[in-house]
DNA sequence: GCAAAAGTGTTCACTTTACACCCATGC
DNA sequence: GCATGGGTGTAAAGTGAACACTTTTGC
């Protein structure tokens, strides 16, 4: 086996990897206005103890996003999930467990990017491990390159938002115009169209259907509740979008 | 060593990879308005004789993007290079080395996209090797899964020349505006502000600087050379721009 | 009644689109 | 001269940003 033990390394030989898979979930608490990532507390060397993105090594006769798949669901129970593939991560030496300066068996990771619904995500906790929705603002230092994985991520959330219904995928099935102008402040900053404008063109855009009912929270008049019609919407699925 | 031969693989145990690395190359032939992508024919099994994008394995100490460097290094001798990653690709089972139906080593593909100049490039030919620019439309079956992951490149180009200055990298040095706006029908289609707005758009950005030169070509008024003036682009880098 | 939150409308400046027209060259 | 491609200008339509205003609720 090349590269291991007392053997000679051959510096034009292949490496040999394993796979990891790294999940980003985002999600958003509406009530508080919050941008939450999900973290868990490795239970393994290297870095035990210590913060990181949800992940797992691939294994026999496991595709990438299977992998993605199943950490996901090791660790919540969700209704609706929004994923994709993020980037792939495999300089030598981002993970201790290579040999400092020999050439062992490489760890290269794929993430991806997760979008679920707060209030329908259910944390699975298992007893032992330690797992949490952490505020975006307060992430701790992570284990391994998973705060640079992290950033990656939610740059790619901003950008997405700007052109793609995600946030659909992260607020409640309903949801009035103000849940969704907050969505898009708490993620994006506040430099954009005002309320009136975007609230304008949103419906204009045509693929937010008014449920009829209301919901009304302490003073104010009561707003009208919406849902995404994803029929509507599939005709624009092609077209450019803006929804800032 | 797990998966191999008599042993009994374990379904749960962790999949042991090769990591590939295969870069979608494009290039505009200008004179002819054509979209090109560099192929390279095969010299070993699997897939021997059959055209491919340029590929490797990486090797032990050797980083993705340096993977990626190695090879295009090895086909084509250029001056100026765009290169970003694209995708990564890890079903099991995309390579036909991987033992059919029990738990071998795993291929994983990650696929980088690489924007370089026609007229710079110029090809090494080993004299055994094939390697030619494809027109797009003229690909041919490819070996393992490239055609997808070719297809996933152009749509990323597509992409990119809408709201980024990606066509700057697959243009000479200097070029004339309608070289510039040929290059954005050849790839986009037809779709979009005809010669007059878009030229008009495109000076008013700024960052195209007249060298004062002229270019006849045939009959009609001779065409002013512009020069693409990074510094003056840089401003602009984070802003959301449209080119279209 | 009054504050608070939701929802509507209007204005002005600017960009986009479509198209007509002028300019410089080869033959 | 005239065909050919390069380059300029302009009017109409549409869009975006700012902001004033109305509506419906709780207290």
């Amino acid at each position: 086996m090349p590269g291991r033990g007392t053997q000679k390394v051959n510096k034009k030989a292949l490496a040999d990897f394993k796979v990891g898979v790294d999940n980003v979930i985002f999600s958003v608490d509406t009530q508080q206005n919050r941008l939450l990532v999900l973290l868990v507390m490795r239970q393994d060397q290297p870095f035990l103890g210590q913060w990181s993105l949800p992940g797992t090594l691939v294994r026999n006769g496991e595709s990438l996003e299977d992998g993605a798949h199943r950490i996901l669901a090791e660790k919540i129970r969700v209704n609706n999930l929004y994923l994709e593939q993020l980037y792939t991560f495999g300089g030598p030496s981002r993970d201790p467990r290579e040999s400092p300066s020999s050439f062992g068996v490489r760890y290269l990771s794929v993430s991806y990017f997760a979008l679920v619904r707060f209030e329908e995500a259910e944390l699975i906790a298992d007893g032992v491990s330690g797992i949490a929705w952490y505020p975006i603002k307060q992430v701790p230092k992570l284990a391994f390159d998973h705060n640079e994985i992290l950033e990656y991520g939610y740059r790619r959330l901003r950008n997405k938002l700007e052109y793609s219904p995600v946030a659909f995928d992260v607020l409640p099935e309903v949801f009035t115009l103000s849940d969704l102008y907050q969505l898009y402040t708490t993620i994006l900053g506040e430099n954009f169209a005002d309320y009136s404008n975007f609230r304008a063109r949103l419906l204009k855009l045509g693929f937010l259907s008014d449920t009829g009912l209301k919901v009304s929270r302490g003073a104010g008049r009561p707003a009208s509740l919406y849902r995404f019609d994803a029929e509507a919407f599939a005709p624009l699925k092609d077209k450019p979008l803006v929804f800032i």
